[in-house]
DNA sequence: CGTCGAGCCTGAAGGC
DNA sequence: TGCCTTCAGGCTCGAC
């Protein structure tokens, strides 16, 4: 589900939620390994003894800031967050309820289990392998460049490399590439000079009318139906993402899907041409 | 370094 | 209706 505006939709409601300064009480796990450091026993040990300070994003984690801690969640594939009352029936997709002492709890319901929650003193040693924000003021044209003079490989994989920009998916890569109208399977060292300006500027064009639609909501029926989820509206303004057979916005041939780099990829192609 | 396949998991959707 | 296959918004590991 999530990528880089879907998380940072999720953590400004947090951070805008009655959580925020609220003590932590304990944690339960209904699937042990969705914790990834440690027991429940000594997270509970740990918890007992912090609030939650503020919420926040780095990649695709959420960094929930405690008083000396840090939580970090990572939603994977289908992970979902949803502020509820602390007695609430346990939901049979639910993996986490962290149950804060004024009566209500953040749940964690993770269809596929692929969601992992980290609890860190020094959530740097986590985080220290993520790549550059790209909506932040230090991704600059020139950073891209530099980024992609050393990779050989092909740009679709280069941008879901985790350690070279950090929080970009499947949906906004290939959004990204249809913006700038480069084939992805172009490699990285390999862009004309003359698309970098203009990838630069659709990665942080299809990312923040991402945020600012609150995130794409794919699917339909109870696997969406979800806390802010439900708000989210980007799913109407995707030109190529899952749009193969249908007409290109721009020049009306028919996209296409192919696998690249075991994703599912989809492009124009003809706006998108490899030696462009 | 780069690519590839398998694995982690479950459920929805499509073909027959 | 039921069975089987394919697919999924992410990431890690080992083999080559």
């Amino acid at each position: 589900m999530p990528e880089l505006p879907e998380v940072e939709t999720i953590a400004r409601e947090l951070q805008d939620s009655s959580l925020i300064g609220a003590s932590i009480s304990h944690a339960r796990f209904f699937w042990p390994k969705t914790l990834a450091t440690g027991s429940e026993e000594t997270f509970n040990q740990t918890v007992a003894t912090q609030k939650l300070k503020s919420v926040s994003r780095r990649g695709k984690y959420i960094f929930l800031q405690l008083t000396t801690y840090a939580l970090l969640i990572h939603l994977r594939m289908t992970g979902k967050l949803a502020i509820i009352p602390a007695n609430t029936p346990i939901d049979p997709h639910e993996r986490v309820r962290l149950y804060f002492s004024s009566q209500e709890a953040l749940q964690f319901i993770d269809t596929r289990k692929f969601g992992r929650w980290y609890l860190h003193a020094k959530p740097e040693e986590q985080l220290g392998t993520l790549g550059i924000e790209p909506l932040s003021d230090e991704f600059t044209v020139s950073t891209l460049k530099n980024l992609l003079k050393k990779s050989s490989t092909r740009i679709k994989p280069f941008l879901l490399n985790q350690t070279k920009i950090a929080g970009i998916g499947n949906i906004y890569a290939d959004e990204a590439l249809w913006e700038a109208k480069i084939h992805p399977e172009t490699p990285a060292n390999k862009i004309a000079e003359s698309k970098i300006k203009p990838l630069h500027k659709a990665i942080r064009n299809v990312l923040s009318q991402g945020i600012e639609n609150m995130g794409t909501r794919l699917g339909s029926g109870r696997a969406n139906y979800y806390s802010v989820r439900r708000k989210a509206a980007n799913q109407d303004k995707l030109k190529v993402f899952r749009r193969d057979g249908l007409a290109c916005p721009r020049c009306c041939t028919t996209i296409v899907r192919e696998v690249i780099a075991q994703r599912s990829t989809h492009f124009c192609p003809v706006c998108q041409q490899l030696n462009a």
